[in-house]
DNA sequence: GACAACAGGATTGTCAACAATAATGATGAC
DNA sequence: GTCATCATTATTGTTGACAATCCTGTTGTC
């Protein structure tokens, strides 16, 4: 049980994102429950937004909700997970197909930025930096498609399953890993290897469906 | 200004659903304001409720809300109405990739059924029973696919253009066509013709988008 | 007449108290 | 001892009232 009070600014959406980051980072665990009441008085806040982070959580499909009862930690089956893998591969070869190829210099130097901030957090071993710059590279990687809403839609499946990613998202083995991977990508972005960049993304992120299969069962 | 009051039981979804099918008729214009309170009166229900409805229709790209200003009907960008039916057409066509064919007699047997209303919603001159019925062709046709997260990307993504249909939506001339590719897709289900079947797809939603661009511009 | 300041109304946003519901534990009959 | 019944508590769901905000029209000043 947290009892620590975090005095930041509680808007709605800032609770959703530390609630996200909480349950990614293994800090919520799957089953447990979210009460209203006791996430007021954590983040120094009023049951109202509390709630509204609450559905849209379950509307992210992160928390699962029963009326009148209360929110628990989704805990992923591993049929659902195994097939939300399987559409994020889809849209993100979709998306390494649109890709401009060789990239524009001023998307790779962005893209450079964050992933400095990245390693640097991933060597300071701070998972929870780590996660925010990961995701930041991932926005503005996919951003380069041009087409937001297929951007959107990658982004919404990756936050399914955020909850299977707890097992690798504080790991620095896979972290290391996910680095490496990331300089590739840039440099296949450079080097316009449009079949090379698609692998990168497939491979990317396996290993974390991978490892939560293995844990909680292959079956199906 | 409608003043009507719908008695109906008016939960959460309800409001979303109506108000939904009312801007894909073409009820509710693009533009147009969504005054809660106005609202509240014309469902007979709670502010509380129609609030949380206008929430979701925004986060479907239904509406736009500015904050302490309010809510209107969304307006789409052709640009945008031509990115999400890229991306509907890449969506559709994965999921047609992945249809065992042929299809199982217990699939196809549904699809008639609900067919069989869309058809006769059609030539009753419903558009709302047609509207519905369409909904739900879809949504079992895709289902087949065996991916029920693809299914939700696709529903989405249908959504999202929901404001552009509405000059295809209550035409009398666009919804016999429909029907008639619903029986060649069921068609090309049982017959094992997969090419057909993409090909179906794709065209069936393509007038939606051209007579949407046709009428507010082709520019980009 | 143009413009700034202000007042009024319309609308959204916030809150705390209350009601409804489900879980838990206690009591008593057999 | 076990089971059904009821009271208690913990938690969510709902409501109406109030506060904050933004738009509009008006007044007064120059």
């Amino acid at each position: 049980m947290m009892t620590e009070t975090i005095p930041t600014e509680s808007t709605h959406s800032t609770l959703v994102d530390v609630l996200e980051e909480e349950i990614v980072l293994g800090w919520l665990q799957p089953r447990e429950r979210l009460v209203e009441e006791d996430l007021t008085r954590r983040f120094g806040t009023k049951r109202h937004l509390v709630r509204e982070a609450i559905f849209e959580l379950e509307r992210m499909g992160l928390v699962e909700r029963v009326p009148n009862k209360g929110a628990v930690v989704r805990s992923l089956d591993p049929l659902e997970v195994r097939q939300v893998y399987d559409v994020r591969i889809a849209l993100e070869t979709l998306a390494a197909e649109l890709i401009p190829l060789p990239a524009p210099p001023e998307v790779t130097a962005g893209l450079r930025d964050i992933q400095r901030r990245h390693a640097a957090a991933v060597d300071a071993g701070d998972p929870r930096a780590a996660f925010h710059a990961n995701m930041a590279f991932h926005n503005a990687l996919f951003a380069a498609c041009g087409n937001p809403h297929l951007v959107d839609l990658i982004r919404q499946s990756a936050k399914k399953v955020h909850g299977a990613r707890s097992l690798t998202a504080v790991d620095p083995v896979y972290l290391r890993r996910a680095c490496d991977e990331h300089w590739a990508m840039i440099d296949a972005l450079e080097t316009g290897d449009r079949e090379r960049l698609k692998d990168l993304f497939r491979d990317h992120i396996l290993p974390s469906r991978d490892v939560y299969l293995a844990r909680f069962g292959w079956r199906k």
